[in-house]
RNA sequence: GCGGCUAUAGUUCAGUUGGUUAGAACGCCUGAUUGUGGUUCAGGAGGUCGAGGAUUCGAGUUCCUCUAGCCGCCCCA
């Protein structure tokens, strides 16, 4: 038999799963349309020079390439001089959702808003190799404001996650902050050199994981002196405000300032955050983001500010899963009612019953082939389907169903009307509500 | 990219120092029940033992290579 697996960190979702997930992206779209923000979409795919050079030499790497077609392809094959990868390739899959956002700025300036505030909730793909939570196609549900450089616009955005998040019911969550002039200033401060910046911040951001020791090893094993290590590492217990964040902490007075927040993606120039959840043991952020006044300009002649923030949907997922947060009235089976069928001839009764009881609001699965009772009884068990009418020859001749709770298992004999009437009251009410 | 563990039925797993026809549970199918599921009983189907190679009279079992999965590391959401 042939492997039957999804490709390699690629997950194929079954009906409950997706449920599951529609209900949580369901929740951040109201929230974000709440705070003003308007859905966009971009291609799955994007040109390969929009792409690169944005996420550092680590991003470049595990970004899917696709493979030039055709004749441009073979004309690469067949140099005699060395060929590089990016010559084979014109085309990526996105890493993202903010470089195609920055892209689509650029691109529309006069069409968008003099401020765009957009969210976009889509796949993103990353080669990278599949753990825990992990894999190489998943969600980012990503909230960006562009054209301003108030404050206000961070504060709303992460009132608008928190907002997200206690509606999920988490409780236990922290948003912390940082700036990255914080950063910059502690880094020169300490000694630190230019071309060692991000190795200082990348083993700094660790702190709350592998401790101070860890931090110092880390930051010798890539070769910055004692001296530099802990004066860089003492930089990150000072009491004070830093200035750039005294005014976000004054109109949120619940975030935490971490100096050692310092996340990975290069193209952050302002206020950095996170959220993380401080039970359990997940020691990942679940949303996390910052302002990026540079990145739009990249693709223009304007320099446009922005900040965005993402949501981390597969973490949110698997610790609602962790943590059994889904709500017990998320539907979890395919319809209210299964309608039966006695044989080929009465099929369109069954079929005309089933109509009717949608035209009813109901949700009605009709089992698809004449077949013994005993068979249909079983499938509807199967598909956790709480009501069956059975409609026979004898309720045919007598314009009745038999209709069957599933779970008590009582059944009664009445006409077509009083079955609606007796479905509808355990359904249709309180779904309108 | 590096290290450790694992791979046997649809699923979860057992399988003795290498020995005949590879087992269990659950699930699935049939029947007991020709108009009734979830319980019970009887029966049945389903396996190139992850792939390839080596050792051996003989390999699910030992060795090598590859592939995939899980757990750490690196990095990240």
């Amino acid at each position: 038999m042939s492997n039957t697996n999804p490709a390699r960190g690629m997950r194929d979702f079954l009906p409950d799963q997706i449920r599951k997930r529609n209900y949580v992206i369901g929740v951040i779209k109201e929230v974000y349309e709440k705070y003003g923000f308007e859905p966009l979409e971009t291609p799955s795919i994007e040109n390969l020079s929009t792409l690169t050079n944005k996420y550092g030499e680590e991003g470049d790497q595990l970004m899917y390439k696709i493979l030039k077609r055709g004749e441009k392809l073979k004309k690469q094959l067949r140099r005699e001089d060395e060929v590089k990868e990016d010559d084979l390739a014109d085309l990526a899959l996105r890493y993202d959702l903010t470089v195609p956002l920055a892209r689509v700025i650029a691109n529309n300036r006069n069409e968008l808003p003099r401020f765009f505030k957009r969210y976009q909730i889509q796949p993103v793909w990353r080669a990278d190799r599949p753990a825990r939570g992990r894999y190489r196609e998943f969600y980012q549900c990503d909230v960006d404001a562009i054209g301003s450089k108030s404050i206000v616009v961070e504060v709303e955005l992460i009132s608008a996650v928190s907002e997200i998040l206690n509606r999920l019911q988490f409780s236990d969550f922290e948003i912390r902050v940082n700036h990255r002039e914080s950063l910059r200033k502690m880094v020169s401060e300490a000694g630190i050199g230019e071309e060692q910046t991000s190795d200082a911040l990348v083993s700094l951001d660790k702190l709350d994981k592998i401790g101070a020791e860890g931090v110092y090893k880390e930051l010798s094993a890539r070769g910055i002196d004692q001296t530099a290590a802990s004066a860089f590492l003492d930089s990150v217990n000072q009491e004070s405000i830093p200035k750039e964040l005294a005014e976000l902490t004054r109109m949120i007075p619940q975030i935490k300032i971490d100096l050692s927040l310092a996340r990975g993606l290069s193209y952050y120039t302002g206020a950095i955050f996170e959220m993380v959840l401080t039970k359990g043991d997940f020691a990942g952020s679940i949303a996390g983001g910052g302002r990026y006044d540079g990145l739009i300009g990249m693709f223009g002649k304007e320099e446009i500010p922005a900040v965005g923030l993402s949501l981390g949907l597969e973490r949110i997922l698997m610790i609602m899963e962790e943590r059994d947060m889904f709500p017990d009235d998320l539907t979890t089976n395919a319809a209210d009612v299964l309608v039966t069928i006695w044989n080929e001839e009465t099929a369109s009764d069954s079929l005309k019953l089933a109509g009717e009881l949608r035209q009813n609001g109901l949700r009605v699965t009709i089992y698809p082939q004449p077949d013994k009772l005993g068979k249909q009884f079983k499938y509807a068990d199967q598909i956790d389907v709480p009501f069956v009418c059975v409609l026979g020859e004898s309720e045919i001749a007598e314009n009745t169903v038999t209709l069957k709770n599933m779970k008590t298992g009582d059944q009664e004999t009445l006409s077509v009307k009083e079955a609606i009437e007796r479905l509808s009251d355990h359904f249709v009410t309180t779904d309108s509500k």
